[in-house]
Order: structure tokens, then C-alpha cells, then sequence
DNA sequence: GTCTATAAGCAGATAGAC
DNA sequence: GTCTATCTGCTTATAGAC
């Protein structure tokens, strides 16, 4: 499928991988410019400086997990069904691309004064809607901050910890994915018998 | 190696913390010698390359994780007991510094190699007595992995994204440790259940 | 828009006196 | 062990021709 990206588009994507494996220190604009096909001048041409693209970078990556979750909190869905949803949607995305995940994990802790910036913008997460709905639909009064942190944690974590894992458990690159496969059912039944 | 001197053990104090807020590339030799009171010279006459100061770091930080993993999946305590211990443990630990974890969680998938490593030199942890005694202790053929990578998820992910979750939950300091604290008997119950 | 060449500055590492 | 001065190479960024 040969579609006419932008150069625009196309520094975007390769710069991404380069910034989810190196982090903004370790990433080297040659090797971004050399993995996109042009050269550095060509590069600063389309972004002034390293930050500026990384700022580009690290927002698509963020916006990516804000916008599952504002999406499951938000809907007008039933909880379980909600919570369904959010499991097998993350674990199937990270599936995909783990390394973006790591990447706003540690920009977000290196630089948390980015996040003040990034939830006054659009697509913000309204957290109250979830508490109402878990105070409605949840005959033990659970927490709803526990729940949702809950929730968030079982997803991620097999991914974060991914390589360690592996190595613990004992597992190839198949195993692996199996267990993850299975998760999205012992996920879901963790969190709806806390309800 | 003769590494019984006080600058030693200095260099190695300041340069955590460095490395842990910015890593192996954004880290400067200059700043720790700064932290230190040392000058660069010096510090290459410690540590001949930055690498080598880094490796020092890490192997201590990783050792802190991995020992306390070690020590819950190898003792002899019911199971539950050592459950218990682990969740309280590990959240007091990373109420104190949570910054060794971001800096773990990133180098460990930057440089997975790493791992094998680390795992193949001493504390190595054996799964395969979690695993038995699992099977022995729980009444409803609990899967080992699947307890296990709970028990570290729940614990962990809340020091992971803390910035983002007490933006999201609206705690302030305080509140967020109150948050952390309950969540010791709020897992415990959650674990126990399983079994 | 695209390129070559180069400026400007920084960071890791060393030489060598004391 | 400790210091000053310096080397060396790398990296971001720009100047300017086409």
C-alpha cells in the first residue's frame, strides 16, 4: 500500500520509534533524518529543534492512552460492559506497540509538569462520571479510585514488566503472548467480583 | 576491587540519584562531580567511564527489587503470610523512593540484555517453589503467573503513575499517601481472595 | 524544498604537575 | 589522591548555493 505520506508524517513516525527506544537525551536527530530518508538540514527544516519534535512525539503518544481512557469513563455504557471493553482494547493496542508505553511512562515521570499542560487541553478525562456510575451499579460500595487504579495496573503491568517476565516465567515469545491473551479474562473476572 | 572508600560510596549516592532522573544519555559527569564536591577528574579516577558508573547504579538498584522478590518466592511462610509481606513492604519501600522504580522500569527496556545478566549472577529467584506452593496452598487451582504478576501490578502501578493519578483523582500530597496506605488491606483482600 | 559545508558548543576522557 | 588545563569527538543547528 503505497500511500504519499507527507515528509511531514513520515519524520513523525520514524522520530517516534527512535524517541520510544532512546528517550529525548539518547535520541540522535541523524539517525532520525537517516531512518526518514532525508538529512539533518532537510530535518530542521520541518522541525526547528530536537525538543520541538519530541513535543510532537510525546503528545500523539499521550493522547493515545487519554483518549481510551476518557472513552471508557465517559461512555454511556454499563459498567461491566465498560470495563470489558477497556481490558481488551489495551491489552490488544499494547500488543501491537509496548514501546510507546515505556516511553510516556518515563516522559511523564522525568517531566510531570507536562501533564498540568496536557489536561487542560482537549479530550480531558472527567474522572466524576466513573465514581457516580460504580456508586450506582456496584453493590459494595467499592471504592472507585481502587477499582479504576485497579483496572489500569492489571492492563499495563504484564507489558511494562515485560522482559522480566518473560525471563521469570520462563516463557517465549508465544507463551508470552498466550498469557497476555488469558489476562483478558482473569482481568475482567478480578474486577467484576470486586463489584 | 577495593571499593571501602568514603568518596566512593559518595559518588555512587549522587549519581543515583542523577541517573535516576534522567538516565544513562541525559545525565551529566559534570553535575555529579558538582553533587559530589568532587571535580570530573576525580570522578573518572573512581569510575574510568560513565558506563562503568552507571552499571554500579543500576546493579544496586535492580538488586533492591530482585531481593525482595527473591526473599518473598523463596522463604518458608504460608502463603498468605508472605503475600501480605510483600505488599506491605514493597509499598512502604517506594513511598520512600519511587524514583529507583521509573529508572529500573526504563533501563530494563532499553537494555533488556541486561537482564540476563543480572539473573544469571546471585539472588537469583526461583519461581518454581512460588509455583508449588501455590498449588498446594489454594483451593481453586489458582494460576501462579497470574497471582504473581497481580500481586507486583497492584502494587507497583500506583508509584508508576502517581503524577497522572492524583491529577486524575485530585489528591493532593497527603491525601495520595492516605490513598497508598489503603491500598495495603484493599490488595491483600483482593489477592486473598483468589486463592 | 533540497543539499553541502560548517559553525558553535558541549561532554567525556586524559595528561601531567603537585 | 587531587587539581588545572586541554584534547577529541560528537551533536545540534544554521548559512547559503542551487
Amino acid at each position: 500500500m503505497e500511500k504519499t505520506n507527507t515528509a511531514y508524517e513520515t519524520i513523525l513516525h520514524v522520530a517516534s520509534e527512535i524517541f520510544y527506544k532512546k528517550g529525548l537525551a539518547g535520541a540522535r536527530m541523524q539517525e532520525i533524518a537517516d531512518l526518514a530518508g532525508i538529512n539533518k538540514a532537510m530535518l530542521h527544516y520541518y522541525f526547528k529543534t530536537k525538543e520541538q519534535l519530541f513535543n510532537q512525539v510525546f503528545e500523539k503518544a499521550f493522547f493515545s492512552f487519554s483518549s481510551r481512557i476518557a472513552e471508557v469513563l465517559n461512555s454511556e455504557e454499563p459498567l461491566k460492559i465498560k470495563i470489558s471493553n477497556y481490558v481488551d482494547h489495551t491489552i490488544d493496542a499494547l500488543k501491537l506497540n509496548r514501546g510507546i508505553l515505556i516511553f510516556v511512562i518515563y516522559e511523564l515521570n522525568v517531566n510531570p509538569e507536562r501533564i498540568t499542560e496536557l489536561f487542560a487541553g482537549k479530550g480531558n478525562v472527567d474522572f466524576s462520571i466513573f465514581k457516580k456510575q460504580v456508586k450506582a451499579e456496584s453493590k459494595n460500595e467499592v471504592n472507585a479510585d481502587m477499582l479504576f487504579t485497579d483496572m489500569v495496573a492489571l492492563c499495563i503491568y504484564p507489558f511494562i514488566a515485560q522482559p522480566i517476565l518473560k525471563k521469570m516465567m520462563n516463557k517465549d515469545e508465544i507463551a508470552y503472548r498466550d498469557f497476555l491473551e488469558e489476562r483478558k479474562s482473569w482481568i475482567k473476572s478480578t474486577l467484576i467480583s470486586r463489584l
